[in-house]
DNA sequence: GTGGTCTAGACCACG
DNA sequence: GTGGTCTAGACCACC
C-alpha cells in the first residue's frame, strides 16, 4: 500500500496524504500518465472519509500535481524531468527549514543539529530495510 | 520591543510568543528572576488579545519556564542547564526526524540533506542577525 | 479531421462534439442531408469511449440538429432558417445575460464593457481562422 | 445582503459565492480589511449548508482574495489599487469570452451580437434601480 | 465568538 | 466505474 493514515499525529489526514502524494511523485514511485488509486479504493482499507481523500486529491489538482479527467482516474500530472531534482529538493527544505530555525533558536550548536540529523538518516535507512 | 507577532503565518499567536520567550530564555536574553512584560503591555502595541497572552504565559508557567508569584509580575525560572539541553534536544529531534524520514524516501542521499541542512542552519543564523 | 476534442478543458467531451457539430452546421461546413461519421470512426482517432460520442449523437438527435434513420447513418437535419435564428439568439442571450449584469454591478460603463465584447468577438473570429 | 445562491441554476453554491465575493471585491463594495461576514451568519439566510461556504472562502483564500486570521473573522486582502481596474477587467472578460466565441461558432454576425449585448447592459442597470 | 476538520450518507455528471 | 457537490451534525483550535 502506498499511502497510510496516522489519525492521532495533529496533522489533518487530507495534509497527510497531500505529502505522501508529492513525496512520492518527486521520489519518482509515481511517475507522470500513472493513475491514482480511486477515492473510493483508497477509503475503504485507510478507514478514511472518501471526501476527506477526495479534498487532498482536489487540492493537489489545483496545485498541478495530479490532472483530471472526467468520469476517469485522476493521473500523475506530466512535469519535466529537470523539475524533479528541484522539486525534491524544494520538498526537503521545507521540511528541514523549521527545524533548523528551531535549532537556532534554541542556541543548539549547528555542529550537535548536523550529527542529530545524520542519525535519524540513518536511523530512516535501518528502519526500512527490516 | 522584545516580541513580535506575525497573524498571517499560520502559527497560532500564543505559540509565537511562547516561542519567542523560550529563545530569548535559551540565548540569555532574558535570565532566571528576570521580570515579564504584563500582559497588559504587551497587549496594545502588539494589537493581540490580552487572552492570548495570558494563554501563552500560562503554558509557559506549566512547562516551568515562568514562574507565577501572587500578585507580583512572572518571573524567568531558575532551571539547570542540564535539563534545558535535554528538552531542546527531543525537541529538534522530533522536528528533524520526518524530514529524515521523507529524504529517505525520495531517495535522497543522505550527504546531500546533510548539505541542504548545513546550509539552512546558517541561513537561520544568518537571517535572525539582520 | 473534423473533430477534436480537449480531455483537459473543463468542458465535458460530449459537450465539446455537440458545440462543434453545431459550429459545422452553422457554418456551412456540414449541409443538411450530409452524413455524419460512424461512432466508431470517431471514437478510435480521438481516443474517447464510443458512448460518449453516442451520447453527443443523442442528444443532437433530440435538439433536431440531426437525424436518425433506422439502419443508416445519421445525417445532418433539414431546418427552416428562421428556427434557427431564433433559438442562436436566446442562446446567446442566456450567456451574454450574466456578463451584463455583472459589468452593471462592478460599475464597469457600459461603453467599455462593450468595447471589451467587441474586441472578444474579433478575438474569436480570428482564432478560428487560424 | 451582499449574497444569494440559487440552488436550481446548475451552478455549484460554493462557485456562486466565489463569483461574487470576486465581483463585489472587483466593485469596491468590499474594500481591502473589510470584514468578511461570518460563514455561520451567512448560512442561516442562505439555507447553505457551513460547510458549504467554508468551502468557497477558502478557495478564495487560497486565491488570494481573502486574508485568514486565526480565531478571527476573514477579511479582504490587500492589494494595490492598480489591480482593480485590471481584475474588473479581467473577471468581464472571464464572463464574456465564452458568449463571444458562442456567437462567432453560431455565425451570429457581430453587430447583431453587440446589440443584443447592449440591450442587455441597459436591462441591468433599469431592473436593478427598480 | 471565529474558522478547520472529519464523518456518514445522498445525489448528480461523466465515461 | 470515476470524481463533484451538498447536507447534517460533531469535535477541535484559536481569539
Amino acid at each position: 500500500m502506498l499511502f497510510y493514515v496516522d489519525p492521532g499525529s495533529g496533522v489533518p489526514i487530507f495534509r497527510q496524504l497531500m505529502d505522501q502524494v508529492r513525496t512520492h511523485v518527486a521520489g519518482g514511485v509515481l511517475k507522470p500518465g500513472d493513475e491514482m488509486p480511486s477515492i473510493r479504493s483508497l477509503s475503504v482499507p485507510l478507514g478514511v472519509n472518501p471526501m476527506t481523500i477526495s479534498k487532498a486529491y482536489n487540492l493537489l489538482v489545483h496545485e498541478g500535481v495530479l490532472e483530471r479527467r472526467p468520469g476517469l482516474p485522476l493521473v500523475v500530472a506530466e512535469h519535466d524531468a529537470g523539475d524533479l531534482a528541484d522539486r525534491r529538493r524544494e520538498q526537503l527544505r521545507a521540511s528541514l527549514a523549521p527545524a533548523a530555525q528551531m535549532a537556532y533558536r534554541m542556541g543548539v550548536e549547528p555542529l550537535e543539529a548536523e550529527a542529530l540529523f545524520r542519525e535519524l538518516l540513518a536511523a530512516a535507512a535501518a528502519e526500512e530495510d527490516e
